[in-house]
Parts: structure tokens; sequence; C-alpha cells
RNA sequence: GGAGAAGUGGCCGAGUGGUCGAAGGCGCAGCACUGGAAAUGCUGUAUAGGGGCAACUCUAUCGAGGGUUCGAAUCCCUCCUUCUCCGCCA
């Protein structure tokens, strides 16, 4: 969420800088209502005032022995019943002038960091770097063919039990995500960050607060019944363990890793990414968090891409790291890297990871802050996955492919897995 | 799921219609005392929004929302949460 100040006195820098996201906006009809509000709040806590003093006036008149039926009484009643009638009438106007200008607001996007680059779409992105040598050679498998043949994964079975787009892991497939994932999380709690099992269902505030709601409601499961929703990813359980909260200045950063499924609708994507672990409904995935200082965001950025970044290297999958253009980013995000990983069967580059720092939006929309002094302000909030588990095992199944058709995994793993090879012999 | 109790400031806790944003205590900060500290004393210590260069000031907030009243922490209604007992359960 922007701030209303910020429309309210400078609409044009809103305009300027969602123009770079590539919105065409007028402002001015909504910096209109902003002022209108502020007008009749002014008005409204003047009468509040008037109607107050009343109050104290009769409670005095009475105290000192005047009768409550009395006609100076009276008058001050009748003086009170008619402020309170207007009063009721601007605060009906004030929110419903509030009501309009919250969904506005909630619906514009983050302005995106004077860093982040400027273009229209995905072909404008800007690679940073490549890490690692990506394997080349003619008739390598993808990894769908490989998991397969291997019997790492059941995708006809899984349309019985749920429907397209659902995967059943099985034998040393489901022993490789669990593998996976133990691997992240003691990568990343050994270098300080605190590792966390959120609930998996969230309540539309939690999905409001990290901006997945409301422009993005067709992208989730919602429970039929309640006012819970399927996360779509950990980032909004993450973002609301502490809504509503002033943190110490000290405390900071809080750095957080969980483990979550995460559950996507992927409306519009039909026919893309149908065969294996690339495109699910519900995927796991490792999320890393950060609530941290305004001054250190920037810094705090480089650094939990890094650590993202660590994971690929750790599991010796050649990838590069992109810087995602003003038209290519997320809603809630001022500047987002994103990490793709070669996947040699397929002979391309998949995104696996994106990290992106937030600044204060999903802050403001969460209400969590932090005291500095005496002063109270939002902080920043960062989050990047590190990484998406069956993305990643597509990876090592690519990459580790061998010409006996069994697949080698990286030394890193093999602690975890409790192998070094799948399918040997 | 059934029955009962309770939700007040960072924490504990008083307050059942009138100058109550709220006694008292703890905690915290500053000052005094001290060689230094402890103890003690004094002072200060919520959040959000509006106005003002500022000192400051106005409004709202005692779980949430509505209602009664000139006036609500206090009375009424609805909801939420927590606790206790019973039942059920991985």
């Amino acid at each position: 969420m922007l701030d209303q100040r910020l429309l309210r006195d400078n609409p044009e820098l809103i305009t300027q800088q969602l123009g770079r996201r590539g919105m065409a906006l007028d402002l001015g009809p909504l910096q209109q209502i902003a002022r209108q509000e502020r007008d009749l709040e002014q008005q409204r806590s003047d009468l509040q005032a008037e109607g107050n003093r009343i109050g104290k006036a009769v409670g005095q008149l009475i105290q000192s022995g005047a009768a409550p039926s009395s006609p100076d009484v009276q008058a001050l009643r009748d003086q009170g019943n008619a402020i309170k009638h207007q009063v009721a009438s601007l605060e009906e106007q004030e929110k419903a002038l509030e009501l309009q200008l919250r969904e506005a607001l909630s619906a514009l996007p983050n302005l995106p960091s004077p860093d982040a680059p400027d273009g229209r779409s995905e072909a404008d992105n800007i690679e940073i770097k490549r890490w690692g040598s990506p394997r080349a050679e003619a008739g390598l498998q993808e990894h769908w063919q490989i998991g397969e043949r291997l019997g790492l994964f059941e995708t006809e079975r899984s349309v019985r039990i749920a429907q397209s787009r659902f995967i059943t892991l099985m034998g040393a497939g489901a022993r490789l995500e669990r593998a996976l994932i133990s691997f992240m999380l003691d990568l990343h709690t050994s270098k300080g960050y605190c590792e966390v099992m959120p609930p998996i269902l969230v309540n539309s505030a939690s999905l409001t607060g990290s901006g997945q709601l409301p422009k993005f409601a067709e992208e989730s499961f919602r429970c039929a019944d309640d006012d819970l929703w399927l996360t779509p990813t950990a980032e909004v359980p993450l973002t609301s363990l502490h809504r509503d909260e002033v943190i110490a200045a000290e405390q900071l950063p809080l750095k957080y890793a969980a483990y979550t499924p995460c559950f996507r609708r992927e409306a519009g994507s039909y026919g893309r990414d149908t065969r294996g672990l690339i495109r699910l409904h519900q995927f796991n995935k490792v999320e890393l968090y950060w609530f941290c200082h305004p001054d250190h965001s920037a810094a705090a950025h480089q650094q939990i891409t890094a650590d993202a970044e660590a994971v690929l290297e750790a599991l010796e999958l050649p990838y590069r790291k992109v810087e995602l253009c003003t038209g290519d980013m997320g809603f809630s995000a001022a500047r987002t890297y994103d990490l793709e990983v070669w996947l040699p069967g397929a002979a391309a580059y998949r995104e696996i990871s994106s990290c992106s720092v937030c600044n204060d939006f999903q802050a403001r929309r969460s209400a969590i802050r932090f005291k500095e002094g005496k002063n109270t302000r939002l902080l920043h909030t960062l989050n990047g996955s590190g990484l998406a588990i069956g993305r990643t095992m597509a990876a090592l199944l690519e990459t580790g492919q061998q010409s006996d058709g069994s697949v080698r995994l990286p030394a890193a793993l093999v602690p975890y897995f409790g192998g070094d090879t799948i399918g040997a012999g």
C-alpha cells in the first residue's frame, strides 16, 4: 500500500513511478477524494470537540445541583443531540470516502526502486551474472522423462486423486524432496535464519497484508465455508507473523526460513509446462524472509539473494541471475532478482527463485513497525525463495543424468538422501 | 461439540454513567543522592489520524462492531479471542 499522504501531496510522483511499470494513471480524482476525506475529518473532529464540551458542561451543571430536567440542562441536551446527528452524517460520508480510497490504494502496486531497470516485459530483464558450466550435450532427457523412467512420481494417478497439475512423489522421488527440504533449511539456519513452520491456511487479512488481495484473488484456492485460503507462498504467513506489531530496533533484522507447501491456481497458464514438476497447483518451497531497518534493506536484498544463490552453488547447479525490469516485477516488489537454474534436458534457464525487496509496502499494509528511540516507523520487508523444491529436483535430475540412465546427486545432498545415485543398477 | 469465566496502557491491576486516556504497582528513561553501584527520592513514560515552523493542540481508541444517552471502560446487542471443566481426537 502506498502512503495516503503521498497521494494527497504528490500524486505526480506516484503517476510517474507507476508509469515505469507500464501503468497509465490519472490520480487527480483519487487525490480529490483523499483531500475531501481529510477536510471531513477536520470538520467532524471540531464538532466532536464541541460535543465533548457540552457533555462536560451538563455534567458540571448536574453535579452542582441543577435538576436534570431544568431548562438550562435541557437546552444543552438539545444542542448535544443536534451535534450528534451532524457528526453521524459526516462520519457516514467520511467512511464512504475512506472505503473508496482504501480500495483504490490497495489495488495499486508498489513504487519501483530507483535502481530497478526500466522495461516493459520479461524481454527487458537484465542478466547480471552466470554461475557454473551448463551441460549442453545432445540427447539429454527432460526431468519428467527421467522421473517417469525411474518411477520417481505418478502423473496419471495424481489426476485421480486431485486433478491435473498435481503430482504424487514416489519412493526415491519422495525421499529426494524430503532431503532437499532438510538440506535447504539446515543451510539457512546455519546462517542465522530462524526456522518456521507456519499455518498454510491463511485468512484474508494476511493475504491483503502481503499484497495478494484484493487484486489477485483468482490466483489462490479458497475454503468455501471459512475465511481461509491455501497459502500461495510462505511469504503470506511470514508477513503476518508480525502483523500489527512494533518491534524493537535492536531486534532487527529478523530473518526467517520457512518450508511450506504452496498452492496456486495457475489461472491462465493452460497448456504451459503441463508435464513434470515445473508448474503445479501444489508445490513445496523453502522461503526466506527478512524484517529489517529501512537503511539496511538495499544491502539485505543483496544478502537474501546471495543466500538463495548459495543453495544452487552447494547443489552444483549452474544458474544465472537476472534483474527484473519495472514492467516484469511483482505487485509488492520495489526491486527483484530472479535466479534461473539451467535445465540441460530442456536446454533452458527456468526461474527457481525470486528475491524481492518490498520496502515499506507490505509493512504499511500489515502495520509492522519498529521503535527507534522515540519514533515508531514502518520497517522494510524482503522475501526470496530458497528454493522452490520441485524445480530444484527437476534441475538435479536433468543435471545429474548419466549415460547408464541413472542420476548422480551432488555431494552436499548425499547425507540427506542416503546415497549418491538414483536408479543405479 | 457442551457448560462456565474473562478480555483495561510494555506487563500486573483498580475502576459499574459525568472534567477517565484511565488510580496503584512493576518495568523502562532522565535527574538527584553516591567514589561507583545498590537502595531511595523526584520527573517522565500508549497508539493512530488532523492542524501548527514549533511549544502545542484537536479527535478517536479500555478485544471488535453496533446501540442507548447531552455524556459509556462502566448499561444493552452481535461477533471474536483466551482460560477452566466435560466430551472427542492425531
